[in-house]
DNA sequence: GCTGCTGATCAAAGAGATTTGGGATTTTGT
DNA sequence: ACAAAATCCCAAATCTCTTTGATCAGCAGC
């Protein structure tokens, strides 16, 4: 492989000349050397070495994203998209995304290795909750973050998260429309933030429709099938008059096991009950009947990420507000809410 | 941040002997300093950098993969899992991931800059087939990689395979224990090489039973659900007695298409049409009924490849046979073929 | 003719590690 | 007791690049 001395020899000039071709340092050498230089790299094919660039300036641009293991009955809906807009982005402003597994029980050891031996020059956390360890210690480590997600509200950092309560009510919203009036609400047990903020934005439509809210429409379980099963149970034991018409779920797969089970009692998805996911999986769309859903921008999110990041490395040391951005998700109308209650001939 | 030469000072010694130290040189340092060397470390917190390290040692202990962009509408069913255990493998043996965006009509760049830059060792390609540029440019130039996937016959690189033949064949001699006899196959286009594994697997299982073959069972379309409901469509307009009782499918997504438009014309999955996917994609357990399907073992592939990866490393440069590895899939029962016909009442 | 300035170029100093090729001791062999 | 060998350690070179500080030629001003 061709080294700077190399270029330097053939175009008859210093390292330091060729040096400053390669990084366009306006005025510090003319014009005719700059073409003699280009030439020679040129005829002899080469490509600047990262390693030796990156001990010069002391830094890696790396970016580190950990990938989380997901249990095998589980699907992680959206992280294998962001993952790829990430490294996309990331390309656009010269990085690249070195991805790691993270341990589950005790994170934080493998983020202080790979920020201590200069690994990489910053990380990006996803998958965050309250209390969440990474961000105290990167923050006290003074390392470069930026968070897909909230934490503790007392907490300041850097973030981008989807706006939860915006696609909840969007569902809400919708059903509403459609003229339910008893809709209910699937989600996560209280110890889940982004549970929380799906759950207020459910509880936010109904008052403003002006709809009664039910305690017992209310079903906290967890991220899987059987809490679908027992949310839908929950609603079934209710007298009818204050059965929900309309489920809204903290995800597509609790969405799933409603509809599963809602089948296997016989009740017709779309006239019977309607539902609402949360996250459109790539597979939401391929049931029968497809569902409608609330579509995550993670495209938008893994650009916007990396902005922030951009700024903090460049501004590093100088003080900076904390940036805290709020997507809104976007409602995919599919058929499992079916047509207007008003046009049903029940 | 500490350097080696701060663990010098502190400890009394030479950077070389630090060094030695580190990287656990035997008999060349003695115990006793040996001792007093890591003291010092763990006094100061070193952790060396792994840049500097790199440039003088001319590596950089990084693994590029290629994050594919999957069309919105598809999913990639396997590719999020197979990451993460690359991922966790390459750790094992001192190696990161780094995933980079890989433009489907001109991938070569990437690759060349990613490798004369220096940036990494070697590659992981997969999402091959026929003709594959990125193998012949691989091998011209000598950058070390293995193949999640075969290429052409004539071509010789290390790769890594499931073996697709196997898996469909395991899903024909199931049906034909559940007593099925006329067994069709939904599969890809002539184009697609892992498609004609599965389809040679599909061939083999019917000769094997001693079952005709007749060629309207074979359907060849496209990864979409659009080409299930084709498949479909072609077996029901068979006369009765040539209608197939199951459908061997190329992928879930193709064996959700049959089964969808199967529903809609009023079909019950498992009993008037058995189905088995490809896959095992993880929304597959969730359909209703949950779908009978092959497992790829994506873990033990990653963790092959790495280790396939390592010994081409370590010999780089001395003359070494290439390594093919074909690794069975499994098929995993699910309710998509119901019970064996025999004891059916019809 | 000398000083001061500008513009183009370069030598050399790192950046933080590994490794070569010896030195300085100590141990072994005779 | 002395040479040879083994053991332990180190100075310096090296990996490839960026950047500082200096040199040098050319030119204007007085």
């Amino acid at each position: 492989m061709p080294t700077i001395k190399d270029v330097a020899r053939e175009a008859g000039v210093s390292i330091a000349t060729v040096s400053y071709v390669l990084n366009n340092k306006p005025d510090a050498v003319s014009e005719e050397t700059r073409q003699e230089v280009w030439k020679a790299v040129k005829r002899i094919g080469y490509t600047p070495n990262v390693t030796a660039r990156n001990l010069r300036s002391s830094q890696s641009r790396l970016i580190g994203y950990a990938w989380h293991q997901v249990p095998a009955d589980q699907v992680n809906p959206v992280l294998d998209q962001f993952t790829y807009f990430l490294a996309h982005y990331a390309e656009e402003a010269g990085y690249h995304i070195l991805t790691f597994a993270q341990s589950p029980e005790n994170p934080l050891p493998v983020y202080d290795e790979l920020s201590r031996s200069g690994r990489v020059d910053a990380f990006v956390i996803s998958g965050t909750n309250w209390g969440d360890k990474r961000i105290g210690f990167l923050q006290e480590r003074a390392i470069p973050f930026v968070s897909f997600g909230r934490a503790d509200p007392g907490w300041d950092f850097d973030w981008v998260d989807v706006d939860g309560a915006s696609g909840t009510r969007q569902a809400v919203d919708y059903l509403v429309s459609l003229g339910h009036r008893r809709i209910a609400f699937a989600g996560w047990d209280e110890g889940s933030l982004a549970g929380t903020h799906r759950l207020a934005g459910y509880t936010e439509g109904l008052a403003a429709a002006g709809l009664p809210l039910l305690p017992q429409w209310i079903f906290r379980g967890y991220q899987n099938e059987l809490s679908g099963s027992a949310a839908l149970k929950q609603y079934l034991s209710l007298p009818e008059d204050e059965r929900p018409t309309a489920v809204v779920t903290v995800s597509d797969l609790v969405a799933i096991g409603v509809k599963n089970s809602a089948e296997q009692l016989g009740l017709e998805i779309g006239s019977d009950l309607s539902i609402i996911g949360f996250d459109d999986s790539p597979f939401s769309q391929y049931l029968n009947p497809p569902l409608t859903t609330i579509n995550q921008p993670v495209k938008q999110i893994a650009q916007i990420i990396i902005r922030i990041l951009e700024e903090q490395l460049i501004k590093s040391g100088q003080p900076r507000d904390f940036v805290h951005e709020l997507v809104a998700p976007k409602l995919i109308i599919r058929s499992s809410c079916g047509t207007p209650l008003t046009q049903r001939n029940i």
